[in-house]
DNA sequence: TCTGGGGTCCTAGGACCC
DNA sequence: TCTGGGGTCCTAGGACCC
């Protein structure tokens, strides 16, 4: 008999963006496949094989490259756009099993079992296999009683096949075993540094860590580790959330392909930063009150000049208006900007943001009937840009260039959110 | 030549106030 | 002039996640 009142799932996606492009690419099946980071600059997603090869996770592309070419590695940039669309598509069909659905990542999602009929385990598996039929991913399933016991599962799930993608460690006999099996650092919540701590404590997999004392764990790892530890002990400290929260703040940043030491080109990338950071604040229906701007040399390159900073300024107005937001990044670059130096990468960050619905007035705010003007131009801008492709329609003061900073020598089709690249049955 | 991008939360300590 | 207690707000830094 189980006392477990709630019963949780971690669904994720098996190697997500290998797994995207594989989807669509039949003749990729049971090759290695690497998906490198913007600029083509190092690896941040590899199918099973890639990993089977020895190529760890975040490696520099250009030192694998020999590797790559002598294993036939397929190797693509990374498409967005094509993940974002095929991570919908999944998390679309998971949510047809039940409505105690959190999509917690790209590639991840908690689900409550505990509320609907049939074995938990079944219906997982049930799960796992319409998804694939449906969009062609992978994914795997576990079950626990709590969030990180989810977790815990899920690994154990991945770690052996015989499982074939779902494990419940509710009701399962031999807990601790898999405990003892989990490394500290691999424990969700407790990462390289607390991992390193813990292992001078002789604490070195899952089973240790969940024995320890309440209040020694809180003292040394705030209390999300004393959650943690209570979590891989069956206590429920981490629920399941469904709300759908207005971000905190939004970044947009690029490392640059080449250095930048024209402040005019900074000025004009910065723009571009400013600019997109409002398209997601329009997405969201919110209006950021601060922009920040920051700006880096190259850090690994320790024989130049190094320099870094950032400025803030506040809008005169909270506003997800592009214009406002470039206005406002130009400004803060001003004042951080030095000549002199080789940029390697840049940002703009927004925050303070709200619903913009709703918002209580400032004092001195333009008219409404401008506002709405203003609106319609940006609403207008979004649209084509939906419809287009992203960048077709920008302000002035974005650059007419066409991202030169983006290296992407390996991207595939925009498969699913382009009529224009749709794959062709058949030949 | 060549090393990503985008987030959240917690705590300690200082400034300031009563 | 010095001392004490208690509270709030803000920021920087450090940890984590994908």
């Amino acid at each position: 008999m189980s006392s477990t009142l709630t019963i949780f799932a971690l669904m994720d996606c098996n190697n997500f963006y290998a797994s995207c492009e594989r989807a669509f690419n039949p003749g990729l099946r049971k090759r290695p496949i690497v998906v490198l980071s913007n600029n083509d600059g190092c690896v941040i997603a590899r199918s099973h094989e890639a990993k089977a090869l020895g190529i760890p996770m975040g490696a520099p592309a250009f030192k694998f490259q020999p590797l790559f070419k002598e294993r036939g590695v397929a190797v693509f940039s990374s498409n967005f756009a094509l993940y974002g669309d095929m991570s919908r598509r999944v998390m679309d069909t998971a949510a047809r099993f039940t409505p105690d659905m959190e999509i917690y990542s790209i590639d991840e999602a908690f689900l409550r079992l505990d509320r609907m009929h049939g074995r938990p385990l079944d219906l997982a598996r049930k799960i796992r296999s319409t998804i694939l039929q449906w969009t062609g991913i992978p994914v795997s399933i576990g079950i626990g009683p709590t969030k990180t016991l989810a977790k815990v599962a899920n690994r154990e799930a991945k770690k052996n096949p015989e499982h074939g993608g779902t494990f419940s460690l509710v009701d399962y006999p031999d807990q601790d075993r898999i405990l003892a099996g989990i490394e500290i650092e691999d424990i969700w919540g407790i990462g390289r540094q607390y991992g390193k701590k813990l292992r001078d404590f002789g604490i070195g997999n899952a089973l240790q860590f969940s024995r320890l004392d309440k209040d020694w764990v809180r003292k040394r790892m705030t209390v999300n580790g004393m959650h943690t530890l209570l979590e891989l002990q069956g206590v429920l400290c981490i629920p399941l959330d469904q709300t759908v929260a207005t971000p905190k703040s939004i970044v947009c940043s690029r490392t640059f392909a080449k250095a930048v030491t024209d402040k005019d080109k900074l000025a004009e990338l910065i723009s571009g930063y400013a600019a997109r950071t409002g398209e997601r604040l329009r997405g969201q229906g919110c209006v950021a009150g601060q922009l920040q701007v920051f700006v880096l040399t190259d850090r690994f390159r320790l024989d130049k000049p190094q320099y870094s900073n950032a400025a803030t300024v506040s809008l005169a107005i909270p506003s997800s208006h592009t214009p406002d937001l470039i206005r406002a990044a130009r400004t803060a670059l001003e004042q951080i900007f030095k000549p002199g130096f080789e940029y390697r990468k840049a940002g703009v960050m927004v925050f303070g943001i709200e619903k913009e619905q709703g918002r209580r007035l400032r004092l001195f705010e333009p008219p409404t009937q401008e506002r709405a003007r203003y609106k319609a131009v940006m609403e207008a801008m979004d649209r084509i840009n939906a419809r287009w492709g992203a960048m077709t329609m920008r302000v002035a003061a974005e650059g007419a260039e066409k991202r030169w900073v983006m290296r992407q020598a390996h991207l595939s089709p925009r498969y699913t959110t382009d009529w224009k690249e749709l794959p062709r049955a058949g030949h």
